[in-house]
DNA sequence: TTGTATGCGTTATCAA
DNA sequence: TTGATAACGCATACAA
């Protein structure tokens, strides 16, 4: 056993009594192969330790076997689980995943990732959160795109997403069955561009007009921050706001822990003096206590689509965008209970 | 703009009026370019809309400028937080960072990883679950490895690791300062190996010796499974046994919340019937309700030191193997208030 | 300061 | 069934 590093198909070659041809031909199995050669070449390949290199490999064919997934931040539950799911379905496909962390950038970072790639991917999964912006630099990208969660407002891409406003309507409704009235919505960022939370905060809207409530400007609460302490701010305001709010409609289930710890560090019970409920259903959302009601899209579902989507755009980048909605559940737990 | 996709180097060049070599040189800026010369050919690159093949490039070079970082899960929350640190700093070395995920593996698996490379690494960070199975097909890589977490008993590798009895110990101590004399462990896999897992059962049972407590097998507690809701499971059998227990040492934050949750399906409160503690200090811990008290690795240290690590190996490979411990702290929370 | 020649390791094509 | 040849796009070494 050779101690690797630099070993080549040539090298193999040799040793086998081949020529590299023959090498390459066994391990992409392509043509038939004689068995006498095939485990001759074999054992030359476990004796010598060879590795291919992807590089050379990937030079001359074109192509990598690895599809990109932009995520904006990777210690996120929602992008962890999700990102879990898109390696499986990917696999099956024979791809590979490279993770990317793009930290919920703008335009000049989304240029920055566009050009400055050490990867060579054969399609990019991009779940993005400044897509309008984002937009412009990655077409110019020489690889497919799948977008995930948002929207391309121009249609040009391929995407997957989640029933937004249905779900968090749906949400809104489950809270109203619990016999909330006061209904605050946390949300994030401004609502002037249709971005996946200003969907959400539609949905909310229109569950309370369905519903005779009227929305209360007051009753709409704008982090600032999208972290866990944020959140947890936004709790602190809740709570203290003298508004009387009896349920909460948090845009992800992330942002509705945050909130719950800050109620609770307030002395407000959840579910007995506010109830509520979050998006997304992230594993930690059973466990919390008390564990959280939230809408579960079918996670699995949309990374199964997606994959499928980037892959056969690869075989056929021709093809027309297609545009998928994932379904929804509302999971009811101690939360809204 | 040139709709992409196979715009080459010398594409660039032959629109600038210069040779390919010119054009490379301004890209990677190696010797001093005429001023007129580089605007001519930046130019000439943003028209094309150029991107530079990787391939190509790391094939000649031979480097590729990308670690990778091998971790068991990327939806664990530790991991993700994690992978964000070593992402960070790796940007800092000029390194780009590929995350893979391994699925705490048994030997057959790392030889498959090992082999079936579709991205070319200048090195690997690898966090592994089962390193001694693990050592000899990985050691067949062509590129430096830095161990995080687990140790090599060989001691081949440079390694980062926390300090997995004195944490434990501290936390078991502090279960003890907190009146605790009852206090049960949660490990997880058997005990017959020298893991990260064993080791940290090793602190915790040093501890009650040197504070002349006897350890109690009855009181070990073993996931069968590493889920959130094997964890929960484990937190069942506890508050439905009847050993008197009164405090428990986790060996991880994830592990830890788990059982808070179990305990409380079973009505047992965290801390005022039993108090607990976990290890890693995630995120998640100090907006659970109740806040988790762990034990705190400086995760940024760790990540940077397994970073420098690496990025020097890969400099000069023939260094001695290195080992580095990350500090702690213990942080006190509501769980063992 | 810029250009020419050459080869990195692999695979497509075609010939034997 | 196997092998010879060329080429993928770039950067190193050296020459101009």
């Amino acid at each position: 056993m050779v101690k690797s590093g630099k070993v080549t198909m040539s090298d193999v070659a040799q040793l086998a009594g081949v020529s590299p041809m023959t090498v390459s031909n066994v391990i992409n199995d392509r043509v038939r192969v004689n068995e006498d050669t095939r485990a001759r070449v074999l054992a030359a390949i476990r004796e010598s330790g060879y590795q291919i290199n992807p590089s050379a490999r990937n030079l001359r064919s074109g192509r990598s076997g690895v599809i990109g997934l932009a995520i904006p931040q990777i210690g996120n539950p929602y992008f962890g689980m999700f990102a879990a799911l898109v390696i499986e379905e990917a696999r099956r496909h024979g791809y590979h995943v490279a993770i990317e962390q793009t930290g919920a950038l703008a335009a000049g970072e989304a240029a920055a990732i566009a050009q400055s790639r050490r990867l060579e991917l054969d399609g990019l999964l991009l779940s993005a959160v400044e897509i309008e912006s984002l937009v412009p630099p990655v077409s110019v990208q020489s690889y497919p795109i799948v977008l995930l969660g948002e929207q391309d407002p121009a249609g040009r891409f391929d995407h997957v997403t989640v029933a937004n406003e249905a779900g968090t309507a749906a949400a809104t409704e489950h809270l109203i069955d619990q016999g909330c009235s006061r209904i605050a919505v946390v949300t994030g960022g401004d609502l002037d561009r249709l971005t996946m939370i200003t969907r959400r905060y539609n949905g909310y809207r229109s569950a309370l007009e369905d519903r005779g409530l009227r929305p209360d400007p007051e009753l709409r609460f704008t982090l600032d921050d999208l972290s866990w302490e944020g959140a947890r701010s936004t709790g602190h305001w809740i709570a203290d706001s003298d508004l009387g709010i009896d349920g909460v409609v948090a845009f992800s289930d992330t942002v509705a822990m945050g909130v719950m710890r800050g109620l609770r560090d307030r002395g407000v019970s959840v579910p007995d003096d506010m109830r509520l409920i979050g998006f997304d259903n992230v594993p930690e959302s059973a466990i919390f206590i008390p564990s959280l009601s939230t809408v579960s899209p079918d996670h699995r579902w949309k990374a199964a689509k997606a994959v499928d989507l980037i892959v056969s755009r690869i075989a056929d980048p021709t093809i027309p965008p297609r545009q998928f909605t994932a379904p929804f559940e509302i999971i009811r737990r101690e939360s809204t209970a």
